[in-house]
DNA sequence: CAGCATCCTTGTCGATACTG
DNA sequence: CAGTATCGACAAGGATGCTG
């Protein structure tokens, strides 16, 4: 069934909204755009992006496995080395998610830009110091 | 200055990492799908996107006007009437979000199978009942 | 190296009530 | 209609320590 069962991510019992949940976060969203260049290892991966910490990395690729954007492999060294990469439906999210990355780099000046213009006029009063 | 500056994301102080939580964010997503179609009054936004309170729309909307992504545009009606817009900057990146949006509701079916086989073998330990 | 288990601190969000 | 204010629940996330 290939065809349009018209899901509707704006309906709050869809599918789509647990998907769409996964996916728009930011972790999820800097491990896919890594992953979809080459495969990397577990402290890699952790190392690559700061601030993010084993706990949180773990369950973010668990849940990304299980959600079948993320293979899992598993080389029996010694001592064990684990490998993570894109399944072939990965692929197809890790373009849409890498050109979210492109966007906020590109247009962050812009953004800055307008949050100072915006601070200026409506007199601070909620904004992290 | 249209260079490339080399923001990183991956840095933790990068300020790309406020704008990608920003927009890497469910409600985010919905919103500014939305608002990519047409303008839209809060309370229709309200009734169209399920399950979202008053107080994260006021909240969302917000920051993405600080973000200069959203416009606001307040029409001296009695009672008031006030419509959002996308800025040109906004505009940008709807279509990126859009596209989020279409990958989910395309590719909910391959991602609910993928859940199930990987219940199957795993047997269930941490899933929600 | 690649994790899991625990604690405990945040902040995020929903519900409710009130204002211009 | 278009919000703001307050409260309380809940869960995500960081820090730490331990395991195969």
């Amino acid at each position: 069934m290939p065809a349009a069962p018209s899901w509707n991510a704006y309906a709050s019992e869809c599918p789509t909204r647990m998907v769409l949940d996964r996916i728009a976060d930011k972790w999820t969203v800097l491990i896919l755009g890594l992953l979809g260049q080459q495969p990397w290892r577990f402290n890699a991966l952790l190392r690559k992006i700061e601030g993010l910490s084993q706990k949180v990395l773990s369950q973010t690729l668990k849940r990304l496995e299980r959600d079948g954007l993320v293979r899992r492999t598993v080389f029996p060294t010694a001592p064990v080395t684990v490998e993570y990469s894109l399944t072939p439906l990965g692929g197809t999210l890790a373009d849409s998610l890498a050109s979210l990355i492109r966007w906020a780099e590109e247009n962050i000046d812009a953004v800055l830009a307008a949050q100072h213009r915006f601070d200026g006029q409506h007199d601070a009063g909620d904004r992290p110091a």
